[in-house]
DNA sequence: CAAAATGAGTAAATCGATTTTTCGCGGTTG
DNA sequence: CAACCGCGAAAAATCGATTTACTCATTTTG
């Protein structure tokens, strides 16, 4: 069978060395670009790598090296709109430098971020980029350190003293944020998010209420905050309409919340903007296209791919120096989901035209 | 500065094995757990391997195989919750089996993907996992036949003559949406996709069209269908609608397309599902938040990625035999986007509760 | 014109494992 | 008692590149 043949060895730097008629440091002096080669024999190596269709195998090439040309991306979870994104950015932008992206999930997971860590430690990657579950004081920075690894933590991080950093400006966000609220005539609003990603969180959080505050000292702001996961924040969301609170916007901390804010509204029948104001952190496709269109703080993740790999392959070139933090300006979309309170509907069914 | 030491050359199977007083090939022997080391040996390569904090390098661990043992998986693109989730899972099982995933997108393009598809095979990837951009016929099959890679398609596919594929069983799905439309009484349904995608495009199509048929003999099926990008469809879309065209449902064969609709249903100022029905292929996380909740086809994303990666290790475990082509089940979730027609709002606000 | 410097290339060492081959030794067997 | 087994471990080859050290020429310099 002819095709059979397909299945054979690939050729090696040896078997174009032998058919080029020279050495194999040779040809690696050629692949490599390196000049002290006669004309001559580089038209030959290149003859022989046209012909057997040769490549150079990145595996066998890192070996000799103490820093692979592998980066490693390390995510809470692949399956939103933000870290996709991300992984695609850095992805690209790995492999525009010749190296080659690993990723792996974490699954929110503090544990898991550390094994992924430690197998990435095992491949020598040349650097990590790493999205901590939780915020830059956990375990895998640790071991980041401990072990010498070169990296960049991004997103659900403010600062720190061993890694440069890249996130959003969430605290200018929320104040935008806040001002919008204010400006049309919010006073009592409700914020809710995840505690557990405490940096992040908090910066969210004070950007929005110490300029609500300043616009309006009257303003009554509410914080529902749940530890760690998702469910609890409906439940305790539930909790709080059930009592009777009725705050005239929500803002949510996080991408996960709105959702929650959405189908709590949806519960009890309440329609945005009319009932109340809905304005989320983290934009969405979908956001633009429902009824009403949802208002989003939008993260941009091309810069902050963007800066990330720039630090990180300085770092890798051996950049020295202090770490640096760096926060990226988000964009405020105020659509359809916020309105003015007290705006009561056209009392009918008017409330959808 | 003592933590400088952490940056040392991490110990190599030959540190270990001086520290145990045994040569290489016995560590190697213990590491790999083969049973023919003395006991008391085996002990001593296990308090130099903790004493040292040995890990195996992968990589130059797989040196010596003609298979390593990592993966590649190509997907169009990483944002999506279908493709994010399926990275995650193939992410998952790979490293269930000591194999690590490498993952890349190939943004939508057949000549990135054979491009990546290349770089992968320069690291002699034991397999791959190729969601390909078009279908089963395009270049990147191609390629890894000819080259004699092992592998599996999946997603845009039906079945193919050298490869595994692992694909929903779009039409069955179909035939469901089909017998819920005919049977709330539609009889002029459009339907939207993009041709591109030939063979499960196809496959929608008809196991709707024929369904719907047999069904209902007088029913009207209008298609719109885009060659390429989804711009050019909202555009056929808002054609199609100007032209004074009514359906009374819409069946979107793919995501993106369920958003365009939805957004020229806003345009229009069309509620759903008073004034038109909607039913989309692929379901999303806020499809049941929004209001309405939208009918959407729910692919078996961990059963595809399950069966992929079980048919792609048989395959690199030597299993012979013809390609099998493996349809799995998809759920169809009606949700309030789908009405009767001509089922006139009970004009007030009751819709509501 | 001899000595030193430069240029172009190759053989061999190296990276860190795995796998094959060889070896030593105690125990059987003829 | 010599030839033979078989076990466990060491030595050496291997994977496919890169890099160092060294060898010839050729050229420049004192």
């Amino acid at each position: 069978m002819a095709h059979r043949q397909a299945q054979q060895r690939r050729p090696s730097i040896h078997d174009v060395a032998s058919r080029a008629g020279v050495s194999a440091a040779t040809v690696s002096k050629v692949m490599a670009g390196v000049t002290t080669v006669k004309p001559e024999n580089a038209q030959r190596v290149f003859d022989a790598v046209e012909h057997l269709g040769y490549r150079v195998d990145p595996l066998a090439s890192d070996m000799r090296r103490a820093k692979r040309r592998i980066i490693g991306a390390i995510m809470p979870e692949f399956e939103s709109e933000f870290f996709g994104q991300m992984v695609s950015q850095l992805e690209s932008l790995a492999e525009q430098r010749g190296f080659t992206l690993v990723a792996a999930s974490s699954r929110e997971s503090e544990a898991r971020e550390t094994e992924i860590l430690a197998r990435m430690h095992d491949w020598r990657v040349a650097g990590v980029v790493l999205a901590p579950v939780r915020n830059e004081h956990g375990p895998a920075a640790a071991f980041m350190k401990a072990n010498g690894m070169t990296g960049v933590l991004i997103d659900r991080v403010l600062s720190d003293d061993a890694f440069d950093t890249v996130s959003a400006d969430s605290a200018s966000a929320s104040a935008e944020v806040a001002r919008e609220l204010i400006g049309k005539g919010h006073r009592h609003i409700l914020v809710i998010g995840l505690g557990e990603q405490a940096a992040t969180v908090r910066a969210r959080l004070d950007g929005f209420r110490s300029t609500a505050l300043k616009l309006a000292p009257d303003v009554r702001i509410d914080v529902v905050l749940a530890e760690t996961d998702v469910e609890p924040l409906r439940a305790q969301l539930r909790d709080y309409f059930a009592k009777g609170e009725r705050p005239t916007a929500v803002y949510s901390l996080f991408l996960k919340g709105t959702l929650v804010a959405l189908s709590e509204f949806r519960r009890r029948g309440w329609h945005c903007p009319d009932d109340i104001s809905l304005v989320g952190f983290d934009d969405a496709e979908w956001m633009q296209v429902t009824w009403p269109a949802i208002a989003a703080v939008v993260q941009p993740v091309r810069q902050i791919a963007g800066h990330a790999m720039e630090a990180l392959f300085a770092r890798i070139e051996g950049e020295e120096g202090p770490p640096i933090a760096r926060l990226e300006p988000c964009k405020v979309l105020m659509r359809e989901s916020v309105g003015s309170p007290g705006n009561v509907p056209h009392s009918g069914g008017g409330n959808r035209q």
